[in-house]
RNA sequence: GGGGGCGUAGCUCAAUCGGUAGAGCACCGGCCUUUUAAGCCGUUGGUUGUGGGUUCGAGUCCCCCCGCCCCUACCA
């Protein structure tokens, strides 16, 4: 819809109607007022911008001071330092012959600027007059400080760069409406800088993860999305439709093996950052959509993941502190400590380290092969009832007998995990990034068992504040185990997952040209962000998180 | 999937036992050349998320639906 007739310098003219809210009416009438001016309220390219940020920092106290003496004869040259900044308009106080606004941009909250009917051209002052909270203006003049001490630009001429039509949210409190702050992403921003610094560190963020990679060596590649069928996790995919083909494709639900088929190709260390979709519940630390860093190092092993993984993350929490304190925040406290929610987590402190077992036997009391004690626990705690509603169907009629029946059908590891993720997990200090190392092989059929304890697998999970921001492995790389352990996962399937589940006959193929040993590593990049900005919600640290049409 | 909460002016929020829908900010008009959420004076602004029901009377009580939040479950 354009409002703007052909005519060139026509102004543009209020949309009749009598839909529009009389308070973007008014907007629609003030925009006309820029254009009575002789002004382009939507402006054009402007050279020769500072930074809000930038232009405080021209400030000259001496010239400032010369110029506000008063001693101005003939031959007096104004030399504080003029500048032309831009921004949003965010307070707007008209006091007459003289307007106050402050301007708001990504480097700054807010810079005040003035706009005298003495000193600013007509054009710029009556634009002033009829500015908007919500409007783009250029301003141009020096910067001085005013007698309260705030920097401001004092404006010899102002240009309009973009009229807001919509009222703002109130200017003390806000917008804080959750739904519409996400729905309205782009309002959200105007109106909460933070929002913006959260999605600027997000971006800087990712941008040093792949710096950090390449300093190691790994290209960065990029793998299908659409696949004909979706493998490397076990989780629901999204299902799309291929016209010209006339297929079913599923949105890819993990990275992983075509890294390998890479990795297999002779490129020894690759890694992807990018999307994955996966099909299932929505909550504030999944998103239906989350980007996620994949890596794999031939000839490494999950001890190799884990020290690129803790070094990683240390540079991150360094970047994050440094960014925070250059907005104005200082939230590190001591070296490297940074808050979430109400935790002070410490990154300086090399990261705990302590294996699944180790970790059960501290939470539970007893270890987790004395399985009769397992058995009796996890009755107790009413966890076999709860695990047996993910057995087939064929098993379910013994899922409702009792635990004793159960004993034998189900493999102790899968109770022993229940176990683990209720108590053990829980029982971690959430304010101390923990590593939890060598998982039951029964557990990660898709791992190498350690050589002189197979039923131990080389995986560990990497836990802070309570989530898991991702797992790591030493790679399976013999084809034939590979190939039964598919097989035997996939038999374990019900009718729902057998129906997006194959087995990866391509992937087996690639394995037996050969891939050398390799370290994997898959990082949740959403929920680092989250620590590092400290959101509790991954809805905050996404730009546009999924919802429901209005 | 289950339980709980919320939805009122552009925004942030009130509204007693079911009894005339309000305030602040924003907006509009007036005054004002060093203001700081500027100030002073005067206005304007509502399908109380949608649809139905009970009642003399519903923002309030009941039911359906929509959306959001929290807890829980599921899921890596």
């Amino acid at each position: 819809m354009s409002d703007q007739p052909d005519q060139k310098n026509a102004p543009p003219v209020p949309v009749p109607g009598d839909d529009i809210h009389h308070l973007e009416a008014q907007r629609r009438t003030n925009r006309q007022k820029v254009c009575e001016l002789g002004l382009d309220p939507y402006g054009g390219r402007t050279d020769g911008l500072l930074s809000l940020r930038d232009a405080a920092e021209r400030y000259d106290a001496d010239a400032d001071a010369e110029h506000q003496s008063g001693s101005k004869e003939d031959g007096y040259v104004d030399r504080r330092l003029a500048v032309k900044v831009a921004g949003r308009v965010v307070l707007h106080r008209d006091n007459g012959k003289l307007v106050w606004m402050n301007l708001r941009d990504q480097s700054r909250d807010s810079l005040q600027v003035a706009v005298s009917k003495r000193d600013a051209t007509e054009a710029g002052f009556g634009l002033s007059k009829a500015a908007d909270i919500g409007d783009i203006l250029v301003v141009e003049g020096p910067v001085m400080k005013t007698r309260a001490g705030e920097t401001t630009v004092w404006a010899s001429d102002v240009q309009s760069a973009s009229k807001c039509l919509v009222p703002p949210p109130e200017k003390h409190s806000g917008l804080a409406d959750a739904e519409t702050r996400a729905r309205q992403r782009y309002l959200d921003m105007w109106v909460n800088p933070e929002t913006t610094r959260v999605l600027a560190l997000r971006s800087k963020l990712i941008s040093h993860t792949r710096r950090f990679m390449e300093g190691r060596a790994f290209l960065e590649v990029e793998t299908p999305v659409l696949q004909a069928q979706a493998g490397g996790a076990a989780a629901r995919p999204f299902i799309t439709h291929m016209n010209a083909l006339d297929m079913q494709l599923y949105m890819r639900i993990a990275t992983e093996l075509h890294l390998k088929r890479l990795v297999v190709g002779g490129m020894g260390r690759v890694f992807e950052i990018g999307r994955i979709f996966r099909n299932e519940g929505v909550d504030k630390r999944h998103n239906p959509e989350f980007t996620s860093m994949e890596a794999y190092q031939a000839f490494g092993d999950y001890e190799t993941m884990a020290e690129l993984t803790e070094t990683l993350i240390r540079e991150l929490a360094t970047l994050s502190a440094g960014f925070w304190r250059d907005a104005g925040e200082d939230r590190a406290e001591g070296s490297l400590t940074l808050p979430f929610a109400d935790l002070s987590i410490d990154y300086a402190r090399p990261f705990d380290r302590v294996t699944y077992n180790e970790l059960f036997e501290r939470a539970l009391g007893f270890a987790s092969s004395d399985t009769d004690r397992v058995w009796a626990e996890a009755q107790k705690r009413g966890l076999i009832g709860k695990y047996a509603r993910h057995l087939k169907d064929e098993d379910r009629e013994i899922g409702s007998a009792g635990a004793s029946d159960l004993r034998g059908k189900i493999d102790d590891a899968l109770i022993v995990n229940e176990l683990f993720e209720e108590v053990a997990e829980a029982s971690l200090d959430p304010a101390r990034p923990t590593f939890v190392f060598d998982y039951p092989s029964a557990l990660s059929p898709l791992t190498r068992p350690k050589r002189d304890e197979p039923q131990i697998a080389e995986r560990w999970d990497l836990f802070i504040a309570g989530m898991e921001i991702g797992p790591a492995y030493t790679e399976l790389n013999d084809p034939d185990i590979q190939e039964a352990k598919f097989r035997e996962q996939l038999s374990g399937l019900d009718d729902e997952e057998s129906t997006f589940r194959n087995l990866d006959e391509d992937f087996l193929r690639a394995l037996k040209v050969g891939m050398p040993p390799a370290g994997g590593l898959g990082l949740g990049i959403d929920r680092l962000v989250m620590l590092m900005c400290d959101r509790p919600s991954i809805r905050d640290v996404i730009a546009f998180p999924f919802m429901r049409p209005e």
